[in-house]
DNA sequence: TTGTAAGCGTTATCAT
DNA sequence: ATGATAACGCTTACAA
């Protein structure tokens, strides 16, 4: 037998008041009423465990606190971490997220999105599936608050926080010539959906360009689920270079860690035979992390996903609280940390 | 220039029929009225772009399709297994996912429970931070369906989906002892108010006692942040076993590495020098998982974390469509995976 | 300092 | 086949 839920009205009959100051002191307007009201409404809502209704309250104040979040793919550390920076920047803001993972499918993306608009969530966060994003242009235009993580949508200008990596390539890209490397290659996932990846891929071929001299378009190596695998991409990478030093580059950490197994598998040995550096997705528990599991540790640009949970989820409720703003792009600083699996030369101080 | 917003009245009096009507054809019950009443319906809804409120919707009908669920601490892979799971299972049953992290912090806990209740959520699971947990208890009392995910509370009985690894821990030791390891020593985390830790502990104990003959209890070392840490712990454990072959055991993913660590910088090798297990929370994406990126590669007991995600839904959704049923207890198998750093002799069939 | 009363956008209960 | 009307649990002028 489901007991009758608690409400307003019954914590202002047993505390001998009107539900409007029951109201006030659940609102936070505990001054405005005398020092026994506020003790017995105290004790009532501790008596009855009285949960005021948010729904209620919503309806009637015509706004919840309510964030959606989607994200591509709630397997990788980097959801993780960014799930972890918004939560924990949200909570204590009131607000309750509203997670949906879309598995890298813009269409299940849009069901998503649709769903969380239908909760009345009273903004958006979106890691988004695609690039090409027709519904959620249209669903910005029409006034929801949105702000992107990570990945860019084309042919519009959202508020985004994203990271500097591309930036911090070109200095990875640096360092493995310093030390040596005559050869990077570059092994990346599916691209043409995700900006991200495309904005890795093209600062590779830049940066190897400046840097070495020469056009490596041919190096890059696009990992197809099922059919292209590290292992014969790198077993081809190699065959055409005799006499040079290769370095692989993974454009993220699943990436990097296949192209690891690939190398072990082939025999080669790291830093010697063949560099190994790539994107390293948490910024905190590092403990668990794989460049620190590998022999040699792994060099790596380390991309502050937590904070772009918190940056973004910052700039969210900016958004909702002071709407009409015009669209920030924010460029979150990565971090190159140089490891073993890239010094064949003397560590740089 | 906020937009008014479209309501059920707008659609009636655009449609020259009642609210009733409408709401009649909102609900799929387009058959209680004529031809042409449903047509101008449609034609009103469609001119005015109208969204039904779920909000006022579920104040009237004391219902959501929303599901609460708290995980004890977002940054272990083990809860991105289970939301994985959970998020999955739900999603096209048309439940939505209210999600909070509690940072394994009781008082924590209870906000966010708070909260999820507050936005209506139908039914709860719950990752709990403590298992002293009264207000859990009277939640559960007072009438909302949950399931507990892994971990236990205390004093009530709830429906639980967890894993048998204390059964499989048990596998685990015989497997020690048969590799010739003569010590096994247990790394745990604060134990006090965590079942699964406490239940790997006893199993432990047990184990020992009856494979080895002797009371391990000298040789549980728990790890405090910031005071007691692997490395100290594992120094003076093999100091005071001179003609011991020792094996280490954690009790989650991150001890065990944390153990790994130590044993590194102690310049001992696995499995020679010492052995090295515990349990592993990932059951998918084997890609980055860490017993694969050490070398050996570690023996483990593999959770199903997303499994467990997986049949905590189904038998929340169970309950909440079928309510007042006697709580259950869900064992989900778990695997003992043997690997080269428990692997003195030869490798068994 | 406290209360009254009118809604918020729906659905449910009766009617007709 | 359709409608009037009363809730749902809360907030908010406006009074007192």
């Amino acid at each position: 037998m489901p007991k009758k839920r608690v409400t307003i009205n019954d914590i202002a009959k047993a505390a001998g008041v009107s539900k409007t100051t029951v109201s006030r002191y659940i609102n936070g307007r505990k001054d405005l009423m005398g020092e026994q009201a506020r003790e017995r409404i105290r004790a009532a809502i501790e008596m009855t465990n009285y949960v005021p209704s948010d729904i209620a309250s919503n309806l009637k104040k015509h706004t919840t606190n309510l964030i959606g979040l989607t994200v591509a793919d709630i397997t990788s550390p980097f959801s993780s971490a960014l799930i972890s920076g918004v939560s924990n920047y949200l909570e204590p803001l009131g607000y309750t997220l509203l997670m949906a993972d879309t598995s890298d499918n813009p269409e299940k993306e849009i069901r998503s999105l649709k769903s969380l608009l239908a909760k009345g969530v009273s903004g958006l966060l979106v890691n988004t599936a695609s690039y090409s994003n027709d519904f959620l242009i249209q669903t910005e235009c029409s006034g929801t608050p949105i702000v992107l993580c990570d990945r860019y949508v084309r042919n519009h200008t959202f508020d985004i926080v994203t990271s500097n990596s591309p930036e911090c390539f070109a200095k990875l890209i640096a360092h493995t010539k310093a030390q040596g490397y005559t050869r990077p290659l570059f092994f990346v996932q599916e691209w043409e959906n995700n900006s991200t990846r495309m904005r890795l891929r093209d600062a590779f071929i830049h940066s190897v360009q400046e840097i070495y001299g020469y056009d490596p378009s041919s190096d890059v190596f696009t990992l197809r689920p099922g059919s292209v695998d590290a292992q014969s991409c790198l077993r081809r990478a190699l065959s055409s270079q005799k006499h040079q030093l290769p370095i692989a580059i993974g454009c993220n950490s699943i990436t990097t860690v296949r192209v690891y197994h690939a190398i072990r598998a082939l025999g080669l040995s790291i830093p010697q035979d063949i560099g190994l550096c790539g994107p390293e997705d948490w910024d905190w528990a590092n403990e668990l992390n794989w460049p620190f599991m590998i022999e040699p540790n792994v060099t790596t640009v380390k991309i502050p996903a937590v904070q772009m949970g918190i940056h973004a989820s910052r700039r969210l409720v900016e958004k909702i609280e002071q709407p009409d703003q015009s669209p920030q792009e924010i460029l979150l600083p990565c971090e190159l940390c140089i490891r073993d699996s890239t010094l064949r030369k003397i560590k740089p101080l």
